[in-house]
DNA sequence: TTGTCAAAGAACAATCGTTGGTGATAGCCT
DNA sequence: AGGCTATCACCAACGATTGTTCTTTGACAA
């Protein structure tokens, strides 16, 4: 993701309005690592501006995502996550305790993907998600009662 | 996934009651690979048993799910999937335009991913999901105008 | 500056897949 | 047969997301 600044003028050569409310999703997402949900965008930006609605954060987001400035993963977790690292391609590691997401930077140019033709398929692209268990999950599970009901939620 | 004979012995074992709208599901399931959703296995079992709820349905895949006899699978297509195939570890190719769902048979036992202890992630399982275009919707957007609108619906 | 107008925001209701209640009926199993 | 479940129909709720409507605002020209 570019800067607010940089956003700022791309919105604006679009045609796009620059509206505070714009630059404050902007400077919310800016070094945002923690993959955030619609939700927790809006949580961090009415911090800022108590009056933005979480209708103006999913719109905001979205024709972000329509830019290709930040991605939007669908990741099983029930909510869409947003991620504003868009630099270098790279996978995810999702956490079943708590939901948390955490970049994976690793390597799989030598897998060997059926090519598309062959299947029919035409594969545009991979996504490997890993489920598993953060350290705080794992940690916390190591005292937990053995049936912990999972409740997904972040 | 066992065969509707086994499944009403299993569910007997457990003190389940065997109904015909369980066995009904059952057969529905028996050998499907469209890795249905609650709702087409629905209709699917209405057109054996016109009055069967689709509440029964959830209800008696979230059992099967929960015994292990079938899996149930989120692929980003807005719906859960239900894949009664649960015999050998396998991917999934999942259409871009329509949302269908095939399997995908490939090793990825040779890819190296990080282990757990060195990121502090326990990695339980690598999934892969490979978002592309089955030869269906390459045909149709062939032909088709150029900003088609995805509709997702199976 | 100020007017104009489309764009953006706020508030609210609706949507979708799914789950939860109810009470009544039906049917499995001992 | 009798008890206990499962199912039914119905209706409501859920959370995430989107549509509607009305009001406000920013961008640009005069
Ligand atoms: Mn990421
Ligand atoms: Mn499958
Ligand atoms: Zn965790
Ligand atoms: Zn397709």
């Amino acid at each position: 993701m570019r800067s607010p600044e940089e956003l700022s003028a791309l919105f604006r050569a679009q045609g796009r309005k620059i509206t505070a409310q714009r630059q404050c999703i902007f400077r919310v997402l800016q070094g945002d690592e923690s993959h955030p949900t619609a939700e927790s965008i809006h949580a961090a930006a009415k911090a800022h501006m108590e009056t933005i609605s979480l209708k103006t954060v999913y719109q905001t987001l979205h024709e972000l995502a329509a830019m290709g400035e930040i991605a939007a993963l669908d990741l099983g977790t029930g909510m869409t996550r947003f991620d504003p690292n868009t630099e270098g391609v790279h996978h995810h590691l999702v956490c079943r305790g708590c939901g948390k997401v955490r970049d994976l930077h690793a390597d799989f140019s030598t897998v060997t993907v059926p090519t598309g033709a062959e299947e029919g398929f035409d594969v545009g692209d991979a996504e490997v998600v890993f489920r598993g268990r953060c350290r705080d999950c794992r940690r916390a599970r190591a005292t937990a009662p053995r049936r912990a009901k999972a409740t997904a939620r972040a």
